[in-house]
DNA sequence: CGGACAACCTGGCGGC
DNA sequence: TGCCGCCAGGTTGTCC
């Protein structure tokens, strides 16, 4: 479920009840849920350590502690909060993973699915190695979105999805981001011109912006750090939008598949005509 | 390079 | 109410 704005946000929310904190414990139910090491070595080596900080890089959660990095990726319905030892959440129903806290709470990672995964590393730098520039950093630019994109001809919906191209952008955003830039998702990337290109770059960087400012969008399983929704999902321009007015010119969204994904953009502002 | 698709799993929903 | 098929925000690997 969560993109680059979700997971941001689970960040930010994490901080306060994390930092500081010395793990005592840990529990699991689901082995395949712990990537690495394995379990028994991870429960020894996560003990007595104390969190530092906790960051992102992409759609992944970076917690330092003092030797080691814990990793999180949440995939479609992970959720990672802090709760009080004998507090009892809806998410608990899928939780697999949990380490004890010194302050009496729990760091809880449920999944539904059991797609996501904690990790424990020293070095955090090999598991993200593969992916693509931050798109709300300063070293992404207009220039170097113009550079990627000449040495591809895929659907640029594709690109935008591919974590090697651009990190942090998933299904959600990519339409989003799309739509701002008026351009039709299964657009050839090379055949952009330096005008849509400009726009496409505003476009990510606004929807990811708007994602973070409402803090996510709770379409389904998405949840803050603390349990509540986020207001993301309000504020979509053509994501789950099918068949409802375009917000600029009225005109039904429609809904096809992109790069085997849900794809929604509207006919009239995104048109497939240059390709 | 890239497209298609399976795999990893389960929950929720619409249709009958 | 029950069952069935379909869909789902992610990532990786394989095959062609």
């Amino acid at each position: 479920m969560p993109e680059l704005p979700e997971v941001e946000t689970v960040v930010r929310g994490l901080r306060e009840p994390l930092v500081g904190q010395t793990v005592l414990g840990m529990w699991y139910d689901w082995p395949r849920v712990i990537r690495t090491p394995d379990p028994d070595s991870f429960a020894a080596r996560i003990t007595g350590q104390t969190f530092r900080a906790v960051n992102r890089r992409a759609k992944y959660i970076l917690c330092e502690l003092d030797v080691d990095t814990l990793v999180v990726h949440l995939k479609m319905t992970g959720r990672l909060y802090v709760s009080d030892n004998d507090a009892i959440s809806e998410a608990d129903r899928w939780v697999h993973f949990s380490l004890q806290l010194k302050s009496g709470r729990q760091l809880r990672f449920s999944d539904a699915r059991k797609f996501g995964f904690v990790a424990l590393t020293p070095d955090p730098a090999a598991l993200i190695a593969r992916l693509g520039p931050e798109p709300l950093t300063d070293e992404f630019t207009p220039d170097v979105l113009r550079e990627r994109l000449r040495r591809h001809r895929r659907a640029i919906k594709a690109l935008l999805l591919d974590q090697a191209f651009l990190a942090g952008v998933g299904n959600i955003y990519a339409d989003e981001a799309l739509h701002r830039a008026r351009i039709h998702p299964q657009r050839s990337a090379a055949s952009l011109s330096d005008d849509e290109i400009a726009r496409l770059y505003e476009g990510i960087r606004a929807a990811l912006r708007s994602g973070i400012e409402h803090e996510g969008a709770s379409v389904n399983w998405y949840r803050k750090a603390d349990g509540t929704q986020g207001e993301a999902q309000r504020h979509f321009l053509v994501y789950d939008r099918e068949g409802q007015p375009c917000l600029n010119c009225g005109t039904p969204i429609e809904k096809i598949r992109v790069a085997q994904r849900g794809t929604h953009y509207c006919p009239h502002c995104q048109p497939l005509a240059s390709n």
